[in-house]
DNA sequence: GATATTTTATGATAAAAATCATATTTAAGA
DNA sequence: TCTTAAATATGATTTTTATCATAAAATATC
C-alpha cells in the first residue's frame, strides 16, 4: 500500500517523536538499528525529510536528528507526500483519468468511501497523536 | 494501490466480460487496443490468467480469449491474487509482522476497518456484478 | 586552528516491476 | 497435409525502486 520508503519514513519519524528532542538528538545509527532499516537507506530518507523541514538536524559532534514541537504537528500524509510525491493515494484505483464520482469506473463504488476515510485520517493525524497513542499503550511503536 | 499488472488484469477481464463469449472470442490486439495497454504486456498477463483458469483461450485461427459462464463468477480479488500473489492487500500497512488487532501498530486504527471493508468487497464482487453495473450505465467500462 | 563527529550531497549498484520481442505450439480451413 | 492465425513459452530490455558507498561540508571541543 505504501512504498518501503514511505513506511521507513513514518517509522523513523515516529521513533524520533517518541525518543528525541532538541536536547536529545539521535544519530543515524541510533535510529536505523532499532527501527530495523538499513542505515545507509534511512540516512538518505532522513536527509530528504530534513530538507523538507519535516525533521530537524544539526551536523557535527553532538549533532543528530530530532523533532521540534512544531514538527510533532506534522500530519502522516505530509510524510508520505514528502518522500513519495503527492497523489500516490489520491488517484483512481485503476488510474483512470476519466474516473470520478460523476463518471465512476467499475471499482469506484467498491472503495471510494473507505479510501476517502483513510485519506482523511492520514491528513488529520499528527505525529503527536500517534506518540500519545503509543505512550498510553494503545498501540506499538513500529520497529 | 494495485500494481499495474493487477489493474491491467482487471481491465482485461472486465472487457472480456462485456465483449466476449464462447462464440465470440477476442484476439489479443482486440483487447489491448481498446483498454489501452501495450499488447505484448497484456498478452503475458492474459497467459497467466488463462493458466489459472480465470479466463479461457483457444489457439489457432478463430481462436482467442473469452469467459465462460463460470468465469463470470470470478471475484475481483481472485484476479488480483492470480497476478500479484496473495497478501499484497492483507498485510499490515507498515508491513510489521508483530502488528495485529491485539497488538496494533500506530497506524492500525487509522485504516483497519476501512481496509477490511474494501477487501471484503473485493472478495465478494464478481465480474458479472461489475458487468451488470456497466450494462445499467451505473459505472464505466475502464478503458 | 586541528581534529573528530556528524549530516549532506552525490552517485553507484542491485533488485524488482514493467515492457518488449520472438520462436514454438496448436488448431482451423483450404 | 499445408498454410495461416492464433495462443504459449521464454527470455531480453528498460525503468523504477531499493539499497549501498563515499567524499564533502559543518560544527563542537580541545
Amino acid at each position: 500500500m505504501f512504498s518501503n520508503t514511505a513506511k521507513y519514513a513514518i517509522k523513523a519519524c515516529l521513533f524520533l517523536a517518541v525518543n528525541s528532542s532538541e536536547v536529545n538528538k539521535l544519530v543515524i545509527k541510533d535510529i536505523a538499528e532499532p527501527i530495523n532499516v538499513p542505515s545507509a537507506y534511512i540516512a538518505k530518507i532522513l536527509q530528504a525529510l530534513s530538507k523538507k523541514d519535516i525533521i530537524s538536524s544539526t551536523r557535527g559532534p553532538k549533532g543528530g536528528f530530532y523533532l521540534t514541537g512544531d514538527q510533532l504537528q506534522t500530519k502522516v500524509m505530509q510524510i508520505i507526500e514528502a518522500v513519495d510525491g503527492e497523489e500516490r493515494l489520491n488517484s483512481c484505483l485503476l488510474s483512470l483519468e476519466k474516473c470520478n464520482s460523476d463518471n465512476p469506473c467499475s471499482l469506484h463504488h467498491l472503495v471510494f468511501d473507505e479510501k476517502n476515510k483513510i485519506n482523511e485520517r492520514l491528513k488529520k493525524t499528527t505525529l503527536e497523536d500517534l506518540r500519545q497513542h503509543i505512550m498510553r499503550g494503545e498501540s506499538i511503536l513500529p520497529l
